[in-house]
DNA sequence: ACGCGTACTGCCCTTTAGTACAACTCCCTT
DNA sequence: AAGGGAGTTGTACTAAAGGGCAGTACGCGT
């Protein structure tokens, strides 16, 4: 399993030779990577991003190249950074010139088939995620099993029709169900829910 | 610093305590260990969530026992525990039987004060960030100026007539940019365009 | 001058969404 | 037995959404 390196700077690539102790396949950029893809078909690839073209990268950690793990360096790191790149599939995100120690464990992560993330991004995440799954539930929860169901299907961006057909009822019920959740969750109408559901 | 392991299973004990190769202090379920808060107040626990209290396997996460780092693991894994426990700052969650060296890896991660989370979660995190902080989407480039207008006031959930007094134009004319605008991105009506934008 | 894209609007049409009012059947609790 | 919630459906209505056809107007490049 080989492990590459894409950067420009020297500078970086020392320090992360000294630090992983490990022979690394060094290019200059990714483009130079793209033309030969069965490079990058496994293994490792550390790149960083700051002088790598965005939408190259972008591919790479969707695996457009292959299935490599892709850890993402950068020198001026940023929340904003890092939820672009691991979003788009990357292993890892941290600053290129980390302590050689967190640098080891990074590796020792990924090649675990792991993700390697920093812990303020981590919580930064898991809230945003959970502000949305808390105010979900108990919003539903006032629903009956069946008025679930249709807003189940409501989220589907399914017509009324198609609703009655897929539970087997009359068009005419559809819409005494999504009367009912209308007034039980307060909106006047199916764009308003999917709205209050997905906010 | 100590390993604590909460299980009613003999196996899972086995498991973790071969893969491991430590010695591990094992309770029963987790209102045994709440008796005695000062066990946890540091350290890493491992707990099986199969059979435990999730209020009280909650209030672990959130640190009402101590500080201790706590790993979250379930024979059926799934995304939504994992959200669950992550999201009350769990620092890890994964398969129970999952591969000794898998496991040796989160316990190692985890004591350096990382977080063990699967790359499909991570990337689901991701989209849920980017849903709320990204502000245009590269499927709106297609429209004109005026379309992409007619689009933000759709996404606050207004009525034809709303956006037509709100733009001060005809409802005639915001039917016509929104036919144009379901035909470029595909879609049959509001709903759908609302969906994919939100996607 | 001509073609073209964008914006805007009218009339008229069909389909969909939503509600008011009125029933009926099950099932569960009192 | 009586009441009530949940689920179901009908008729009839209003309002909203969506689109076909037709026309006007402005700016921009050839």
């Amino acid at each position: 399993m080989p492990t590459l390196l894409i950067t420009s700077s020297p500078s970086l690539q020392q320090h992360l030779q000294a630090a992983l102790d490990r022979e690394l396949e060094v290019y200059d950029s990714l483009s130079a990577l793209a033309e030969q893809p069965q490079r990058c078909a496994q293994g490792v690839v550390w790149v960083d991003a700051d002088n790598q073209d965005e939408a190259l990268l972008g591919r790479l950690c969707r695996g457009d190249f292959g299935h490599a793990r892709v850890i993402v360096l950068s020198s001026t790191p940023s929340d904003r950074q890092a939820v672009q790149w691991l979003g788009a599939g990357a292993a890892g995100f941290l600053n290129a010139f980390s302590q050689p120690e967190t640098l080891r464990q990074v590796s020792a992560v990924v090649a675990a088939d792991g993700i390697w993330v920093g812990v303020g991004l981590m919580q930064q995440l898991c809230a945003r995620f959970g502000q949305v799954a808390r105010t979900d539930s108990p919003l539903l929860e006032q629903l009956t099993e069946r008025e679930r169901e249709v807003v189940g299907h409501l989220r589907e961006g399914k017509s009324n029709k198609q609703i009655a057909r897929d539970m087997d009822i009359s068009e005419r019920t559809v819409k005494a169900h999504l009367t009912a959740i209308f007034g039980k969750l307060g909106v006047p109408d199916r764009v308003q829910l999917l709205l209050k559901l997905s906010s």
